[in-house]
This record gives structure tokens, C-alpha cells and sequence, in this order.
DNA sequence: TACGCGTGGTA
DNA sequence: TTACCAAGCGT
């Protein structure tokens, strides 16, 4: 059965290849190991809209290893700033450096596995697209295909690599991963999957339940907390005053606005607050109020407001700042 | 194991 | 508007 599942479903990814700047075509030779990597890791609970442009960026300015590795991490976190999960652009530095140190990117999936933002899905996508071998790469589509054709409601991550392996045909885990892929992506949705277009839907045990989109079993959903704080625009001769926020923790080691730290309270009303930007986190709602500040607070710089754009700052400090040039301009069209 | 960690698109 | 969700990893 699985012999016959994985042929039909090579054959339904070579007849609906996407291109995508980071892949090589079916039967062609494997692209780089390091734009593989690299897209790997922008992919992380990233959509391919959003990566695909950063992507080149990306590469265009560093496009080797050695030339990421060698570039000054500020640099790397400011390419990256707006993709979010600033941590693997942290790992992806260490990373760099240290496959660059060695002479280049190991090959099989435990070695790959042991580098910086590398895990097991990872590790199994690069060891399988760049190098050939025969490994289990299981992301969220991976899971919701498996956890559907077998009809489980929740699985372990070992068992459904256990059954991906299974699966892979020897010699084709490069295409095979990708299939995997594209099928949860396109046909194999979280909602409203498109069973008639589905390949797999002959063996699918959910598809023969008749509620293909009960497989996997939702997770339940966490309340999220709001927090507020206050951010400082503290500008001077056409310039502002950005400072670098600590290396661990949320938006470790990105440019930021000075501002208070974040509470459960509502800061009170301030009369000369430029505005209000509410943003959303994964685990909290943060609503940060921006008022004018008058002298330079602690370690940081001055940024030229025309040249703001490339201060790498992240999206909730980019709004921010958006809120308090407008309030700006907004005044002085008033006066 | 469960949580911390961003952002933007879609229904 | 709200809720869900996207090629996960580190701790």
C-alpha cells in the first residue's frame, strides 16, 4: 500500500511542480546546501508569500555561508527584521559561523541536527532536499497527511516519523519531502481539504470516515492576556533615538524604540501621546502607547529619520514609529 | 511536555 | 472583530 501511496503522489508533485527560488526541479541536480538551509529556516511557521521575497533578498547579499558567517550579526538581525522569531536569526548567525568553520554543511541528518536552529524537522528537510538521503521530515503538513491517511487523532512525533520513513521511496527523498509537503499545502488543508483533487484519497482512512477534517485533533486554544507599556519618539535634528533590545527574550537583540516595560495595567491617559499601536504576539496582545521624549535614554543612538527604514527595526516598532511621524506631520499641518 | 517566541493572511 | 493558522526550535 505504501509503495503505490508514495508513486502516486511523486507522480501528482512532478505534474504540479512548484517553482519556488530555493528548489530545483524534479530530476535535476539538488540545489545548494546553504539556500536550502536557509529557506528551511525562514519557513519556520513562515508562509511562502512572505519568505519568498526576503529570501532573495537574503542571498543576494550574503550568498554563501562564509559570507553570512562573516557578516556583523546587527546586520543579519536588521535583513531579517519584520520575519519574526527573531531566535533563528540569532541561530542562524551561530550557525554559519560555525558550518563555515568547519568547511561546510554536514550531510546526514544527526550532524545537521546538532547545529544551532537546527531540529529534527530540519535537520531530516536539508539532510533529504540538498543531500539524498533517505530521512523523515515531518513538519505540520507531514503530520496532518499522516495523522489523515492512517486516521489518527493525535499522534507522537515518533510514530509519524516511524510511518513517513515507511513511506519514502529509496533514492527519491528529496522529491518526496516536497510532495509531502505541497500535498498538506494545497489538497491536504487544515480546513476544507480538496479530497477529489488528493492522490492519497484511495488509501485515506479520514477520507473513508467521511470527516477527512477532524484528523488531527485541533489543539485547545489559550486565552491571550492583554499588556500595555509605553514607547519614547525622542527625535532631534531630523534624527530619532533607537536603542538595541536585550539578547534574550522577545525581539532579543532587535533596534527598538526606548520605552517602559509591559504590565497588566493600562498606562494612564497621557495627554501628549503622538498615538496608540496595538499588536498581536503569539502569547499576548501588547497595546504601546507613543509619547514624545526630550533627551536620549540609555545606550543607543541617533537614527536619521530618512534613513529609518533600514534600522532593521521589527514590525511593532516600525508601527510605532509609523504612529508618532504621522502624529508629527499631523501637527504640523495644524499649526 | 508545555510554553515562549512574530507576523500577516484568510474566513 | 475574532480566531485560526504557517516548511519549528530551544528550554
Amino acid at each position: 500500500m505504501t509503495a503505490n501511496c508514495a508513486a502516486r503522489l511523486l507522480e501528482h508533485y512532478v505534474d504540479n511542480f512548484r517553482r519556488l527560488p530555493w528548489r530545483s526541479p524534479p530530476g535535476e541536480p539538488p540545489p545548494d546546501p546553504y539556500r536550502v538551509w536557509l529557506s528551511e529556516v525562514m519557513l519556520q511557521q513562515t508562509t511562502v508569500a512572505a519568505v519568498t521575497p526576503r529570501f532573495e533578498r537574503f542571498v543576494a547579499r550574503w550568498p554563501t555561508v562564509e559570507a553570512l558567517a562573516n557578516a556583523p550579526a546587527e546586520q543579519v538581525l536588521s535583513e531579517w527584521a519584520g520575519l519574526g522569531y527573531y531566535a533563528r536569526a540569532r541561530n542562524l548567525i551561530a550557525c554559519a559561523r560555525e558550518v563555515a568553520g568547519r568547511g561546510g554543511f554536514p550531510s546526514t541528518a544527526a550532524e545537521l541536527r546538532s547545529l544551532p536552529g537546527i531540529g529534527n524537522y530540519t535537520a531530516a528537510a536539508v539532510a533529504s532536499i540538498a543531500f539524498g538521503q533517505d530521512e523523515a521530515a515531518v513538519d505540520t503538513n507531514v503530520n496532518r497527511v499522516v495523522a489523515r491517511l492512517h486516521a489518527i487523532s493525535q499522534s507522537t512525533r515518533q510514530l509519524t516519523e516511524q510511518l513517513v520513513l515507511a513511506m519514502v521511496p529509496p533514492g527519491r527523498a528529496a522529491d518526496f519531502t516536497q510532495a509531502m509537503m505541497d500535498l498538506g499545502a494545497t489538497i491536504c488543508r487544515p480546513r476544507a481539504p480538496q479530497c477529489g483533487a488528493c492522490p492519497l484519497r484511495q488509501d485515506c482512512a479520514a477520507f473513508a470516515s467521511g470527516t477527512p477534517d477532524l484528523f488531527p485533533a485541533r489543539k485547545p486554544k489559550r486565552v491571550r492576556p492583554k499588556r500595555h507599556g509605553t514607547a519614547w519618539w525622542i527625535e532631534r535634528n531630523r534624527c530619532v533615538w533607537l536603542v538595541r533590545r536585550p539578547i534574550k527574550g522577545l525581539l532579543g537583540g532587535m533596534a527598538a524604540l526606548p520605552g517602559s516595560g509591559w504590565s497588566e495595567q493600562p498606562v494612564r491617559a497621557d495627554v501628549g501621546a503622538l498615538g496608540t499601536v496595538r499588536h498581536v504576539f503569539t502569547h499576548f496582545a501588547l497595546s504601546l502607547t507613543v509619547v514624545r521624549g526630550t533627551r536620549p535614554i540609555g545606550e543607543g543612538w541617533w537614527q536619521r529619520l530618512d534613513t529609518l527604514a533600514e534600522a532593521g527595526l521589527p514590525t511593532l516598532y516600525r508601527r510605532a514609529a509609523q504612529v508618532a511621524i504621522s502624529s508629527s506631520s499631523d501637527q504640523r499641518d495644524a499649526a
